[in-house]
DNA sequence: CAGTGGTCTAGACCACATA
DNA sequence: ATGTGGTCTAGACCACTGG
């Protein structure tokens, strides 16, 4: 998708994909809300001065990207972090069985912090920015299955220290309260043994094998926004990839 | 193009999706061969009674499932196995500095065996059919990182019995020989522990943490081709996946 | 019914690769 | 120069939704 151009021309961008820029430019300056229906085709296309199909293009390119959604006969609208599928792209863990619940979080602390080394390369933060760190657990059915801990930098998230506490749906808060739409994220798994604080917290043994799952996401205009790790069981769950 | 209507629900499959299945069917059976330049698309869209539009958003599609590589001003061609992004779309293993190695393989041993019943289920076998079991060890750069079982079904590949060795990239192999192309996946993964014959193949102590990723690989028609279960040290490795 | 997105067509022109 | 895929347009018609 992304082309590395070295340093050159124009280099060409097709005019559907500048149509495509201009259209993720009104959801990141939320002049386009979640749950919003957009105008018609045509008249989008009679705006912006392209043809029907260049905007349909566009919208077809934004729909791929989970950013729309469009139904027949109904209009196109602005993807709402709940919409189910949407939810499950970035909740990967899945039961042995098949059935995919979803999580429910027990908030165990949130704290303001400096910023470490780590922090700022992997959210681009300059030395001495803040970060909120936020610890909890999440529960899949009855039992604990998941610790993590999300980084976020407070640049970006200052009101977060005036809720009364954080929603299980972190992702629809950022979108509703913060107005940052995550759009893609990258996750590194590795396997690894349960300390004791963890063991404690996931009610297991220490030394019992957890799937440790390190998460980079990104908004829309591709910035890092949250660091998250998170440490899973696996014994009755485990996390589900597709090639 | 017929409108095959077959008197059920679906009731009208677009023209462009009709398109796409039998220029897939053209792979499956081998008439157009890996590497192969296709016709041009006015080409196809004459042969097929289509409009040139038509036939491109059928091509749009099958490059999208990497079935086929478009280059302008040259044609288009069958997707080969080996194309270096092909191949990592099946092989997630990153070293943690971020290079993206490709395994060296050691195979152990190669069996002829009868399908257990969690064989049949995953293969889709009937009762008494047999499996070849292949089990290896891969090497990224100097030390063994990952072992795994190969499970196959004997009716589809018969003469894997007379071959001297297994090849290193084993799609390619499908592919060439056996005239099957892998177009997707499903993978589990796990946490799990060492044991003594696992953390001697791999030159670590027994209880040991590992990630086990079992894979489940389809072919284009969606059936059930290969079943793997690898065991992999993620000490300076890990399994990306991007969301 | 009117309005939306979805499909299909036809033709023009652009960008790229090769001979 | 020729042939390929890539973009863009314009228009017609189909399928779905809701009043």
């Amino acid at each position: 998708m992304s082309e590395t151009t070295t340093s050159e021309a124009p280099a060409f961008r097709p005019l559907y994909q500048q149509v495509r820029d201009t259209l993720v430019r009104r959801l990141i300056v939320g002049s386009w809300t979640p749950g919003m229906m957009l105008p018609s085709e045509f008249q989008l296309a009679s705006e912006l001065g392209v043809s029907q199909g260049t905007v349909r293009k566009a919208l077809d390119a934004m729909t791929a990207e989970h950013l729309l959604l469009r139904r027949q006969g109904r209009g196109t609208f602005v993807a709402l972090p709940e919409e189910g599928r949407i939810l499950f792209k970035f909740f990967r863990l899945v039961a042995d069985g098949g059935e995919r619940l979803f999580p429910q979080s027990r908030v165990l602390g949130r704290v303001k912090a400096r910023a470490s080394a780590a922090d700022r390369e992997q959210l681009g933060l300059a030395k001495g920015a803040d970060v909120w760190r936020i610890d909890r657990v999440r529960h899949l059915g009855e039992a604990p299955v998941i610790s993590e801990r999300i980084t976020l930098p407070v640049a970006r998230f200052e009101a977060l220290g005036q809720m009364a506490d954080i929603p299980n749906n972190v992702y629809a808060l950022y979108s509703e309260v913060f107005g940052i739409t995550i759009g893609k994220a990258a996750e590194k798994l590795k396997a690894a043994i349960a300390d004791a604080t963890l063991a404690e917290r996931l009610g297991c043994e220490t030394g019992h094998p957890v799937l440790s799952i390190e998460r980079l996401a990104l908004a829309l205009d591709d910035t890092p926004v949250e660091h998250r790790i998170s440490f899973c069981l696996t014994d009755s769950f485990h996390y589900r990839s597709d090639l």
